[in-house]
DNA sequence: ACAAATAGTGTCTCAAAGACACTATCGGGT
DNA sequence: ACCCGATAGTGTCTTTGAGACACTATTTGT
């Protein structure tokens, strides 16, 4: 009877046939009133020259955890850590990649559009797509379901919290904040619930400043740290 | 340049240094009045001698989805497939288990403490443990921290679903399953607030069956199909 | 027959969302 | 200087659904 150390050592991972696997991120942000999301066109087999969500395989040198690996998967496509990353579902069976028993731990992340402009613009084959143009593109492995997902996820959360604030920058407004929401759940919002809620968690904080466009000036407003974990006892009607 | 063909006949999973990939379920019941969960003793290293939750690897023959993996493993301990199946939450990095880099998919499970307990009791290293005592149980990895994690969850559910319903047989009262989510919730509940919104959203059938034990005999109800997915707009509570 | 125990209901209160009209503050045109 | 269109933000009544809690209903045991 052998001891876990003896165990150990003689432990080999390629004696066994494992599964695949690998991360891929589905990264929303709101830019020009429309939800988009990033897409890579793929330059390599299987799948090669379609378009497929930001993701790659965990490199068990430079990665601690699995967020490590979505984390540096998107800063090589956008140059940037998004504020908001949250783990969305694992995908995995025998057919959803060529190469075989494959599985994917895929992520929702959030982002400001305007922060990771710069770089996105300076990598060739990388894009943000509007989530209603989507049917333009031809999406490789099984992505399209897991946007689907992710985008359904999003929606709810948009009933009960403020989490798609994190699609905008750092400082905005209410009223943008709406347009989000609205975008979101495919309906106006009442604009006195949508404040009120708001207000009375008193989960932002006044910057005390304005921003003019027609109109009217916004306050801007910034995101207390709790905001991300609240949710509010009642949902938004659908 | 290869065309897709030829990479796939040149790719080799074992060229890549890939991590260890499992799957876990936290499978729960109620019973006695309490929270149960299944946990195995360990025949084998790592870890051996310590508790842990069903789980294990896929074989790429047999399972054709990760979901085909988890209901293997628990049929193999109960004998039985769980009426309710979720996803919980993929845990994966550097330290998690001794033979290095490791990823789990965990589910959470429900099902009737009545419908295994046959099998169960025949095997030997398998036991049926309260939520409340697992500290008298040294668990393996960071199971502990994954089976935190899904009571968690199945608490929320139970503020605005009647998910836990499953955990409970086929046919069941209404008093049953209100006790169920006050061991949840950990609170009270009251019974009017319970039984209405269960009665508007039109969940459960009457099976016209009564059962009685002390006092009034109670209605036995059995779910509908839409029910597992209801959520109502309101939570109860907390 | 009556008490204890549990199931199930009636109904008032209260919190928070919906609806919608109202006021407030800006830029631009005259 | 003043008014108008546009957008931001508020007041307030209605509606929905949960909380509280007393009430009725149906069983068993004595």
């Amino acid at each position: 009877m052998k001891g876990e150390k003896e165990y150990l050592a003689a432990y080999n991972i390629h004696d066994y046939d494992i599964p695949l696997v690998g991360v891929d991120a589905v990264l929303f942000t709101y830019h020009g009133d429309m939800l988009k999301l990033l897409l890579v066109e793929r330059r390599n087999h299987p799948d090669k020259n379609k378009w497929a969500l930001p993701g790659g395989f965990v490199d068990k040198q430079s990665d601690k955890t699995l967020e490590d690996t979505v984390l540096r998967k998107i800063q090589e496509k956008t140059g940037v850590e998004p504020p908001y990353l949250e783990q969305l579902k694992t995908y995995g069976n025998a057919l959803r990649d060529k190469r075989g028993w494959s599985i994917t731990v895929c992520y929702t992340a959030l982002i400001s559009h305007q922060v990771c402009a710069p770089h996105v613009v300076s990598v060739s084959d990388v894009a943000w797509v509007a989530y209603d143009e989507l049917s333009n593109y031809s999406l490789g492995f099984d992505h399209l379901e897991i946007i689907t997902h992710a985008r359904e996820r999003l929606k709810q959360k948009s009933l009960y919290s403020v989490i798609p604030a994190y699609a905008l920058p750092q400082k905005f407004t209410l009223p943008e904040l709406q347009n989000l929401h609205e975008v979101l759940i495919g309906k106006p919002l009442q604009k006195k619930s949508f404040r009120r809620r708001i207000e009375q968690a008193g989960l932002f904080e006044d910057t005390g400043e304005k921003r003019t466009e027609k109109g009217r000036p916004a306050t801007l407003y910034r995101m207390k740290d709790s905001s991300a974990c609240f949710t509010f006892v009642r949902n938004l009607e659908q």
